[in-house]
RNA sequence: GGGCGAUUAGCUCAGUCGGUUAGAGCGCCACGUUGACAUCGUGGAGGUCACUAGUUCGAGUCUAGUAUCGCCCA
């Protein structure tokens, strides 16, 4: 074994060695009921981030951890075609290319998406693979694929046919930039300073007329006006209607009378309506039903006629007359300068409002009337509601429960049309005539008679939300549908719980009559140390990649597994990376210490007759630890049963057992023993930390059990089964006798320190053990090795008369160490460091003594809890009677 | 406006069912290279658990409120 741990010399060859073997496929012909998870398909031309290390980490954790409890285990990989991003990728290759996708057409940006996707699809896949992911290649998915096509359109036909799926021409959040409708959920909300501008519309009155638009004498002769607050004054032209508050006592007398809309003179009524806001603005407000969601609704109460004022582009159209064919915002600067030289804008004051972002354009939204495909969100909605409330689903942690049932409850219709080329297109067919053609699985004839396709495709999301089960080969009853789903527990990140999880609820639930899974596990976003968000433009990102090549993916993995809890952000700080890395090794060198130290013609076989206290108390710590483990694991807090495993082995193990081995190991009749413990709790706790680190484990793991296979060892750790707790093994005894070795060999070592003492310097002890004293002769090798003193200067009895003079003094309970340094013992100096632990213990039996005379305590603990005081108690007046009894002898008075 | 989360050592974070003197890693101080490991070891310093009130024999933990930061929804 190399000296030290060396990732980038095992991974690769570890990773490639299990995928041939076939260990990442479930257990064929197995009755014992299988463990699924689908793996949340990353877009299928991104790039490895953070989020996928998060995300592979635990479901690699979950899957492991289950595979290794010998249930059959399906972890299921693919990819998303990811629609708009990837749409934007190519079409930037293109435009790089001096064309466009308009340019080449549907087929030819298709083929040249396709090719895309062959050339830039494996990637991630490929970088899935590094963080050493488990899972089941043979059954690697992508959206597009035929299957989960025909899974699609068997969804869509039903829904279809249910009354579930409609086309509706609609008010949609329109983003200009990609050209597409987008979703409720694709648009992000932002708060922006903008300007509140109030303009007067002239009152329509018999024999006034509005002169020429941009004249300055456009109102001239108006008499009357009515004063309107807007943010978007673009929109004016396609205003048909102003309301005002039907009990604001301002606008009585104007409320069914007529006003000219500035620029194009059109003539709209004033309505009443409870929408307009008498506090708000100047108490009036003019409506464009199809340009903003209210406005849309009050123009559906008032039966208004919608105007629609703009291009797909966002510049505006032939309704907006003056302003026809310039860009919105041009438009609104232009509309300006002349409602100012009409004399019609009051004044623009600055307002604080919340603006609709593209998500993925990152332009503001525009909301634009337009015939579109919707879900008929409810009914599918309450079934997803039903599977979590009936508990047929549960999330963790549970405080999800409530925002998604808040998200569900409140639901609107679901636009899945879009304008784009790259996805699942819309699988309907128009007949000359207008009739539309929703066939189940065959496309209609396409010479047919002037039949067309519906231009358009699904929101990704759509085909995502099918995924738990589309690719197990639904709608066909297929063996791994019915063998594997529904699956167990969806993994992924809080941040897409409504638009995937919540949509595959769902689907699931109508489309296949059961919950998808029966438990969401949500992980926390990973964010930079500071805890802001990694984002290019900050320049903050942290690249699982380059960790990966520093440190090694275990570390990556350790740290993203055990920096957090379940749900909550973690602040990736480098500096853990490399703990977990110095960890790795640090298991590394304990494994090449045991293997050296092990015979490998010798059977390893425990034997509790002939054990030390040692072997007993390590032995006990350890079932303890696979206990708590098991605990964790099912409890979902993975990051405790991580960080449990490493302080046993780093704190209990290397840092005690390993030093009081190697004492064992001088002793013939004690060799055997010391072995099979070294080797048994080593393996036991490789097995525990595989899941976790799998690499390092499995390399140590290989060194370790290399001659042992013969006796049924598995080939390979990821296959071997998850240790079980002997409780039998526990031993309470042994823990509380090691713990007084312990605070011997540590307090010794602490008055080394403070005395300064060589630590070549070998010293002399003298141990008062009272009823402890067969206990402590029994570890006297091990403490004269661990604490440096010298064998045949340790005297170690029951009582003692006389106590050494010029000696340092330590007292644990009833047993008293005297260190004769004669040379450094400074009198002053040792009764200041008594007088200091005198007072520690003093104030620790006040606080015991005040708990135990209260009644209230005593009658109303627990009695364990009550009797754990009274031990304390009596051990820290030993411990205090023994300090006082030492000053005096030395004449020191307290 | 509604909801949620966070606030614990210099930094990044754990803390289970309310129960001993609140833990870890990093950083810091001192010492150390003894044949597993300096990616290490030994010892140490460092905390009014954001604040206020309450429940309780007992509160970092439960309840209410306040403050600051962050997120989600409208």
């Amino acid at each position: 074994m190399a000296k030290a741990y060396e990732a980038q010399q095992v991974e690769q060859r570890l990773y490639t060695w299990w995928e041939q073997n076939g260990f990442f496929a479930p257990a064929p012909d197995s009755d014992h009921p299988p463990f699924v998870v689908s793996m949340p398909p990353p877009n299928v031309t991104g790039e490895l981030h953070m989020g996928h290390a998060m995300f592979v980490t635990i479901e690699d954790v979950i899957v492991r951890w289950h595979r290794m409890l010998g249930e059959p285990t399906l972890w299921l990989p693919g990819t998303d075609h990811a629609g708009i991003a990837t749409q934007l990728q190519v079409e930037k290759m293109l435009r790089s290319e001096g064309t466009s996708r308009q340019q080449a057409g549907r087929e030819e940006f298709l083929r040249r998406t396709w090719e895309w996707k062959e050339k830039y699809g494996g990637e991630i896949t490929r970088q899935l693979r590094r963080l050493g992911a488990s899972c089941d290649w043979s059954r690697e998915r992508f959206t597009l694929d035929p299957m989960l096509s025909r899974a699609v359109r068997a969804a869509f036909k039903r829904l279809y046919d249910d009354g579930l799926i409609y086309r509706g021409f609609r008010l949609v959040n329109w983003s200009p930039n990609l050209q597409t409708a987008v979703s409720d959920l694709e648009v992000e909300y932002e708060e922006r300073d903008v300007y509140m501008y109030h303009v007067r519309y002239p009152i329509a009155a018999a024999g006034w007329h509005p002169g020429a638009w941009g004249s300055g004498r456009w109102a001239s002769g108006a008499t009357e006006f009515i004063t309107v607050a807007t943010t978007r004054p673009e929109t004016i032209m396609g205003d048909t209607a102003v309301a005002v508050n039907p009990d604001d006592p301002r606008y009585q007398h104007l409320i069914g009378r007529f006003v000219a809309l500035p620029a194009i003179g059109r003539l709209i009524p004033i309505i009443a309506d409870s929408y307009a806001d008498p506090q708000f603005g100047t108490g009036a407000v003019k409506i464009t039903p199809a340009h903003d969601s209210n406005d849309y609704l009050v123009g559906q109460r008032h039966n208004l006629p919608m105007v629609n004022i703009m291009n797909r582009d966002a510049t505006l159209n032939a309704e907006a007359g003056p302003y026809a064919g310039v860009e919105r915002f041009e438009a609104r600067r232009r509309l300006l300068d002349d409602l100012t030289r009409e004399g019609l804008l009051v004044e623009g004051r600055p307002h604080r409002m919340s603006v609709g972002i593209s998500q993925r354009g990152g332009e503001v939204i525009e909301p634009l009337l337009s015939e579109q495909w919707f879900v008929r969100a409810k009914p599918l909605a309450d079934l997803a509601l039903a599977a979590v409330r009936e508990g047929r689903t549960r999330i963790v942690p549970e405080r999800f429960e409530k925002v998604y049932f808040h998200w569900l409850e409140n639901i609107q219709d679901w636009c899945i049309s879009r304008q784009l080329w790259w996805g699942h297109r819309i699988p309907v067919w128009y007949a000359p005539d207008g009739q539309m053609i929703v066939p189940g699985h065959d496309d209609p004839d396409p010479e047919g008679d002037g039949i067309v396709q519906d231009p358009d495709v699904l929101d990704t999301w759509f085909s995502s939300g099918l995924w738990p089960f589309s690719t197990l080969g639904w709608p066909d009853d297929t063996p791994d549908m019915r063998r594997f789903y529904p699956t167990s527990v969806m993994e992924t990140g809080y941040d897409i719980l409504f638009f995937w999880v919540a949509r595959m609820l769902m689907m699931g639930c109508y489309l296949t009559g059961q919950a998808p899974f029966h438990t969401i596990y949500l992980h926390g976003l990973v964010r930079d140390k500071d805890g802001r968000k990694m984002s290019k433009s900050y320049g903050n990102v942290v690249n699982p990649l380059e960790v990966m090549e520093q440190y090694g993916t275990d570390a990556l993995r350790f740290t993203l597994a055990t920096s957090s809890t379940p749900g909550q952000d973690l602040n990736l700080n480098p500096e853990r990376i490399e703990a977990a890395r110095n960890f790795a090794n640090k298991l590394w060198n304990i494994t090449r210490f045991v293997l050296s130290k092990l015979n490998h013609a010798e059977p390893l076989t425990l034997n509790v007759e002939h054990s030390t206290l040692a072997d007993r108390w390590i032995l006990s710590r350890y079932h303890r630890l696979v206990a708590e483990v098991d605990r964790l694991m099912q409890a979902y807090n993975f990051g405790e049963a991580g960080r449990s495993i490493q302080e046993f082995l780093w704190s209990e193990f290397a840092d005690w057992y390993v030093e009081v081995a190697k004492v064992q190991l001088e002793q013939d009749a004690l060799q055997p023993a010391t072995r099979a413990v070294l080797y048994t709790a080593l393996e036991g706790a490789l097995r525990l930390l595989h899941p976790f680190m799998p690499f390092v484990t499995e390399e140590a793991w290989q060194y370790l059990v290399r001659d042992r296979q013969a006796s049924g060892m598995p080939v390979s750790l990821m296959i071997a089964p998850y240790p079980r707790a002997e409780p039998s093994l526990i031993d309470e005894t042994a823990e509380r006798d090691w713990a007084l070795i312990e605070a011997v060999i540590t307090g010794i070592r602490n008055i080394r320190t403070e005395y300064r003492v060589a630590p070549a310097r070998m010293v002399a002890a003298t141990i008062v053990a009272g009823a402890q004293t067969a206990l402590i002769e029994g570890q006297r090798q091990t403490i004269v090795r661990l604490a440096r003193v010298a064998d045949e200067h340790m005297t170690i009895v029951a009582q003692l008369d006389e106590r050494p003079v010029a000696a340092a003094t330590l007292v644990i309970g009833a047993v008293e160490v005297y260190l004769p340094l004669a040379d450094l013992i400074d009198l002053e100096a040792e009764r200041a460091r008594l007088l200091k632990e005198l007072e520690a213990a003093q104030a620790d039996a006040a606080r015991r003594e005040a708990r135990l005379v209260n009644p209230g305590f005593v009658d109303k603990a627990p009695a364990a809890v009550v009797q754990r005081e009274r031990d304390g108690l009596a051990a820290v007046r030993e411990t205090i009677a023994r300090l006082q009894d030492r000053l005096a002898q030395q004449g020191l008075q307290p």
